[in-house]
RNA sequence: GGCCCCAUCGUCUAAUGGUCAGGACCUCGCCCUUUCACGGCGGUAAUAGGGGUUCGAAUCCCCUUGGGGUCACCA
């Protein structure tokens, strides 16, 4: 047999938003496909016209590229075995289904909802397993036929036979096995001719030649239905590996009751991709050694499944923000200034057009070691751009009295003439009055930063009063002084 | 409930029969320091329980317990 080149895919359903979780799984198959010189295929399930979202394909392939999950075959750019988006392929998954009917392996359904129900009621109520009883297969050819001539609704079920045993190796979880006694009919075509996910995956893995389908563990309860189809039409099977879920912080499956799950949203408060990638990489795999922090590339170079691991993984916005500051410090800053413009206008009300990047560029690098995402700084140290409206008590409690009143008065004087000063003049002028005045040098720096920050933590105050610059340093001083006496 | 999967610090995990059970986040302490941070150093903290197998078990087997997933004309 010809060795046939890796080839996985990313099969979300466009429901809106995508899923963290679901980013989880294209990054592996994107690893896995780029460590192997594979094809990364994204292949969109749309064939659920009651959830259909407008605009979700498109939003998940944009998030996907912000990411920089780059896919060699899918929707748009195309590829050798599209169309990618499942609505685009009825006609296929009706003639497999065809087929399935001739060989006995599916079979018309004419049970409507009611009688489904009944079925079920009557077998929950004698204590057994509710599935369908079958009933439509005693139908013979030419019943069928006349149902069919006269228009009834009708789906196509999965003939499954009782008795047996399936059983595949996943790649992650060893092997795995299931009575056939345990899985329904499946419905294959619904009653809409559209196919249900089941037929529509195994008839698009095969097409498209996909070697390994990488999922998440929901999947792994229904696989078995999934290799009977395989069997059915007599293909050749992908190998497997079921992904551990992620988990909230009360270890059940990742929900959006209690938290954000939309990657937007996290890419909305200004989380770095390479952060958000990596955090969510280690999240069910480790690499060989001790090593946490990796850039694409180098989780490229070290993917492998056999390090994935079998247990759910809690969802730890702790360290994802750690994460994404140890980005934050080493990322260009240069980089961050448009989303640092952004992120300040938006949340300070304020125009930074006439500011230039030089000097954004000067906050930030003053900030970033300060704060997890960028949107911080606004909260933090809003008084980079405007003048502080109030002023902490406890600091002033602490810090302010009539002789730092006087001091810091004495200093606005002596920065009021100077000429263009550096953030050493700053230092000089400030060190000059404690030591006329006898006084430590913190009795003049707290007050002061109170004077012009409003708050009593934050960068080097020097380094403050810099950036806002000598102006503004005088202003806020003798305001200080006015309203706090 | 049936079936399936899983089980190492609070969290993410390392250790594929022999380690003082390692690292990271969080947390605590100390140092640095004009503050807040960053950084450095150090500490607390785990093999769910019970049986086996073995000279030796976190590691292999069984049972129990716990957690999760799944049981649709949704994916």
């Amino acid at each position: 047999m010809i060795h046939e080149s890796p080839r996985v895919r990313f099969a979300p359903s466009p429901t809106g938003y995508l899923h963290v979780g679901g980013l989880r799984t294209a990054l592996y198959n994107y690893l896995y496909a780029k460590k192997l010189n594979g094809a990364f295929v994204l292949r969109i399930e749309d064939t659920d016209r009651t959830r259909y979202v407008e605009g979700a394909v498109e939003n998940l392939i944009a998030t996907l590229q912000w990411a920089g999950l780059d896919f060699d075959e899918g929707p748009i750019i195309g590829g050798d075995y599209g169309p990618y988006l499942q609505s685009e392929r009825l006609d296929i998954y009706k003639q497999h289904a065809q087929q399935l009917i001739a060989s006995g392996d599916a079979y018309y359904c004419f049970c409507n909802a009611e009688r489904i129900e009944k079925v079920r009621e009557e077998q929950k109520a004698i204590g057994i397993q509710p599935r369908y009883d079958k009933h439509c297969l005693a139908l013979s050819k030419e019943e069928v036929q006349q149902k069919l001539d006269a228009g009834e609704p009708y789906v196509i079920r999965l003939n499954v036979r009782p008795g047996g045993v399936v059983g595949f190796d996943d790649e992650i979880r060893e092997h795995v096995e299931f009575s056939t006694d345990v899985i329904d009919d499946q419905v294959l075509m619904k009653s809409d001719g559209f196919p249900t996910y089941h037929l529509a995956n195994v008839v698009d893995d095969h097409l498209m030649k996909i070697t390994m389908v990488i999922r998440g563990e929901e999947w792994l309860s229904s696989t078995p239905k999934h290799i009977l189809l395989y069997d059915a039409f007599g293909w050749e099977k992908p190998k497997f590996a079921h992904l551990p879920l992620l988990l909230n912080a009360d270890r059940s499956k990742l929900s959006k009751r209690q938290g954000d799950v939309a990657v937007e949203s996290y890419r909305e408060k200004g989380y770095l991709k390479e952060a958000i990638l990596n955090f969510i990489a280690l999240l069910g795999w480790h690499g060989p050694d001790d090593k946490e922090l990796y850039t694409i590339a180098e989780l490229i170079e070290a993917f492998s499944l056999e390090r994935v691991s079998k247990s759910g993984a809690v969802f730890d916005l702790q360290k994802l923000a750690w994460l994404n500051q140890e980005y934050l410090k080493t990322y260009d800053p240069k980089l961050m200034i448009p989303e640092f413009r952004t992120s300040i206008e938006k949340q300070l009300h304020v125009s930074l057009e006439e500011v230039d990047d030089e000097w954004l560029i000067d906050v930030f690098i003053q900030m970033r070691e300060r704060i997890n995402v960028i949107d911080e700084v606004a909260i933090q140290a809003p008084y980079f751009f405007l003048p502080p409206d109030v002023y902490d008590e406890k600091s002033v409690g602490k810090n302010w009295n009539t002789e730092a009143s006087r001091s810091v008065t004495e200093l606005a004087n002596r920065v009021e003439v100077m000429d263009d000063p550096s953030k050493e003049d700053y230092e000089a002028a400030l060190r000059m009055i404690v030591s006329e005045r006898g006084i430590n040098a913190g009795k003049l720096i707290h007050p002061v930063r109170l004077a012009v920050s409003g708050v009593s933590g934050g960068p080097g105050l020097f380094d403050i009063l810099y950036l806002i610059g000598k102006d503004e340093t005088v202003e806020r001083l003798r305001t200080a002084v006015e309203r706090l006496g």
